[in-house]
RNA sequence: GGGCCGUUAGCUCAACGGGUAGAGCUCCGGACUUUUAAUCCGGCGGAGCGGGUUCGAGUCCUGCACGGCCCA
């Protein structure tokens, strides 16, 4: 049979527009967008302006549902008019009635249009309305017969056309991919993701309001960075043409901060984004929000009190309760645990220690499937033995304490044992969700160790740090004693929201391009 | 970077040992003055991209793209 020849030939060519047979082969989206077009050119030739100026509400849907929530009986008209404006996400049409809902940051509010209200011409002029649509709708507050809370409109005004169609109004947008890319769409759909979004801005909100009442003072540090520093991380490079320079996206704040704490801003914080080179994960985007915070005369310890009122506040902010949505449960006092004792306990070595021969541990790291590098000291394999076998288990929120010198250049030695630093992270359902010290300030140790990074940065490790002598000269000043304490702020909003992957608590998550 | 998995209509999902791909919602036309995923009647619409095997591929092989999970 000829013609399956010519259809396939058909298909893989271009056919050329306006074509019948091109016209056949439309697709179903594509037909849907022209729907839309010339539902958008009848408005217009009935001298509609699809996407006007402005609008003027007097309430927004809340406020409507709050202000009439207990005011009118089923079928009772107010006599008073509001005008609301939101997106149409629903339409129920009914003959000479018909249901429009919108919605509007997740509040939705009904406009119940009769044809005997709206008039007959307003009425027949909806049918170019679509879902999708944003709409105002200007009439009296009544509630219908089945009770529901509606204004009831004698002006319907189209304040911007939606040309592309929406996602099922019942089982919404679930395509991860798609949700990513097309937040709009997903917000849009999704009170899912509304809920987790609302939540990310509560919790900010708590972070800076239970620091401003401690006294702390927001700053804003460069995030162009000459020398990248404050954290063991790979940068982003980038160029200032004018001066001829590669800069670095920030990788941490800290050093800047510190800069501050010793220019006599003695409780300082910074709420922002960081930019780390590494790849990505459910628990890793290349940007993230962090909150760092620095506070003279503090010690590790005051900050452990300091984080835990903070995440306490901030769980109350955000969910209302201190159990998360995983069932932890942030209420109370954490325990504070030092990481050597959690690792004698895992592996069953009551005599590991950090001066023990670096062969010991690494044969230790060996029976428990850790890998070894070369440079790795014993402060280094402990801490990997702890990623590995403890780290993950550690449900209720643990404040592990005391890490070794080794992997804390920035932290100060420990006030008993010169082997650790006074450091802790603090450990929420096997996740990292702060780290935090007593401030190194001493700027012949902080010289040292720089050194000792420089060291194994030259031995291949890419995420060691340089030495930054503008920060050394910051400290040569004389720095006051401090806590530091950083918290990865998008962790935080997982673990209160309930949700398992990063890229649900970012809006617009790191992906590849399309095509 | 490596391994495994996925990609079917605008959305959410099916089916089959390789033989003309189904449903619901959306959309279009019609009925309807109290809907709540309204309902009823009728209709339109589809295999990520490129090779290969085969009489015949959505299904088997392969390359690519994007995504997911795990590992590094």
């Amino acid at each position: 049979m000829t013609d399956g020849v010519e259809a396939g030939a058909a298909g893989g060519s271009q056919a050329p527009a306006g074509d019948p047979a091109a016209e056949e082969e439309r697709g179903r989206a594509e037909a849907l967008r022209e729907e839309r077009r010339a539902a958008l050119a009848r408005l217009r030739e009935g001298g509609v302006e699809p996407y006007p100026v402005g609008w003027r509400p007097t309430h927004r849907l809340g406020e409507v549902a709050a202000a009439w929530a207990d005011r009118l009986e089923p079928g009772e008209e107010s006599g008073e008019e509001v005008a609301v404006a939101g997106r149409l996400v629903l339409v129920r049409r009914h003959g000479k009635l018909a249901f429009l809902v919108l919605r509007d940051g997740g509040e939705e509010l009904q406009l119940f249009c009769r044809r005997d209200v709206l008039g007959a011409e307003a009425m027949a002029a909806l049918d170019d309305l679509d879902v999708g649509d944003w709409v105002g709708g200007r009439g009296e507050v009544v509630r219908t017969r089945k009770g529901e809370l509606s204004v009831q409109p004698t002006e319907v005004a189209l304040l911007g056309k939606g040309l592309e169609p929406l996602p099922d109004k019942w089982h919404g947008l679930k395509d991860t991919e798609v949700r990513y890319r097309r937040r709009w769409v997903d917000l849009t759909v999704n009170a899912e993701s509304r809920r987790v979004f609302a939540i990310r801005a509560a919790v900010v909100r708590a972070l800076r309001a239970a620091l401003d009442a401690r006294g702390f003072v927001e700053v804003e540090t460069p995030m162009l960075h000459p020398i990248p520093g404050g954290a063991a991380a790979k940068p982003f490079v980038t160029h200032h043409n004018a001066l001829d320079l590669d800069l670095y996206l920030r990788i941490a704040p800290e050093l800047y901060l510190k800069r501050l704490v010793a220019g006599g801003m003695t409780r300082v914080y910074e709420l922002g984004r960081v930019f780390r080179n590494e790849g990505l994960s459910p628990r890793h985007n290349p940007e993230f929000t962090i909150l760092e915070t620095y506070e003279a005369f503090a010690d590790y310890r005051d900050v452990m009190d300091l984080t835990q009122a903070l995440l306490q506040q901030a769980a109350e902010a955000a969910i209302g309760a201190t159990v998360t949505p995983g069932g932890v449960d942030l209420a109370g006092s954490w325990p504070r645990v030092p990481l050597l004792d959690l690792v004698r306990e895992a592996t069953g070595r009551p005599d590991l220690a950090y001066d023990l021969e670096r062969g010991e541990v690494a044969a230790l790291c060996g029976e428990h499937g850790v890998p070894v590098e070369q440079g790795w000291g014993t402060g280094k394999l402990v801490l990997e033995l702890y990623e590995k076998l403890v780290e993950p288990t550690l449900e209720a929120p643990t404040f592990v304490v005391d890490y070794p010198v080794e992997v804390s250049p920035l932290a100060r030695r420990h006030r008993d044992d010169p082997a650790v630093t006074e450091r802790f992270e603090l450990i929420i359902g096997g996740r990292e969700v702060a780290n935090a010290f007593s401030e190194l300030t001493d700027p012949d140790d902080q010289r040292a160790r720089f050194e000792a990074q420089a060291a194994a940065r030259a031995a291949g490790d890419e995420e060691a740090m340089v030495v930054d002598e503008d920060y050394l000269e910051a400290m040569a000043f004389g720095m006051p004693p401090m806590g530091g304490l950083g918290v990865g702020v998008d962790r935080l909003v997982m673990l209160l929201a309930g949700v398992e992957t990063i890229r649900d608590v970012i809006l617009f998550p790191t992906l590849r391009p399309r095509r």
